[in-house]
DNA sequence: ATGGCTTTGTTGCAGGTACAACCAACTTGG
DNA sequence: CCAAGTTGGTTGTACCTGCAACAAAGCCAT
């Protein structure tokens, strides 16, 4: 009769946070640039390692391979990223922000750090003790 | 050069964590029982909300209605939930768990309590405080 | 009651995703 | 040096999702 307590059930809390928080970012951006949550998460990582391969942004941030390749190839026909292939190991593709994909950074990393001031308003002074257990999950959980 | 922290980022975080444990829950149950998440979700509510229609699922359980809509024709496909038209309103679609989706459930629960228990093992102390934060963020995070 | 407005659920469609197959480029053991 | 195996990246495909259009049922003011 009590059955099973779908809201108290923490894979549906995480879902169901992450599920909102994403749609709320993006909502922001997408308005203002046209950028898809994928095209973002490439985007992002490139501005902190530049000349990147797809492998290594597959590993980093939890994208399937196919996703990366996509995601590069809408981002270099809009102009925001090149394609290089690699001198030594031909295989390997180079990633690399154009100058106009570093403008569009510039303006999106403000955006993205006040929503994430945000948030951690709303946590108030817990908000620390909240990332850390975040992250331990986060590395404790299998790929 | 510093650049965007991605992985410091906390939606980012959010649904990075959230995928893996979807991911890793939804191995367990996929390979002993048939059902996708959205159908898991229908079935957990129903455990505890009999005779209940597709737009209080809609409303409680954070899908699109066609979600549940598709979700609640599979199941019923599948014998574990019965759909039947309202008697006062025939507008309403009351769903119901079958003897054979109430037997579901009850072997699915306890995997799903251990799997929560897992993850909460994997925080020690700081569990109770990350509930916690994590209900204060669905509660005032718009849907 | 009747013509319009709202609500409930289903369905069509366009786009996105995961998974696997695939090709090309490297590597390695003999 | 070459055949077999690996690795990096792209592409094909089948599925799923979200959104909007829609039909049916209810509501409501006149």
């Amino acid at each position: 009769m009590p059955g099973f307590n779908l809201n108290g059930f923490l894979p549906y809390q995480l879902a169901v946070l992450a599920a909102r928080t994403s749609r709320g970012f993006a909502q922001r951006y997408q308005a203002e640039f046209d950028i898809s949550i994928p095209e973002w998460r490439v985007l992002a990582h490139l501005s902190q390692h530049d000349a990147v391969s797809v492998r290594e942004i597959h590993a980093r941030v939890d994208m399937d391979k196919s996703k990366v390749s996509r995601a590069a190839t809408r981002l270099e026909t809009r102009g925001l990223v090149t394609k290089t292939a690699g001198s030594t190991d031909k295989r390997l593709v180079e990633l690399t922000l154009t100058a106009q994909g570093k403008d569009l950074m510039s303006r999106i990393t403000p955006m993205a750090d006040d929503f994430s001031a945000e948030i951690e308003a709303r946590l108030g002074p817990d908000a620390p003790a909240f990332r850390a257990a975040l992250v331990k999950l986060i590395e404790t959980t299998p790929g």
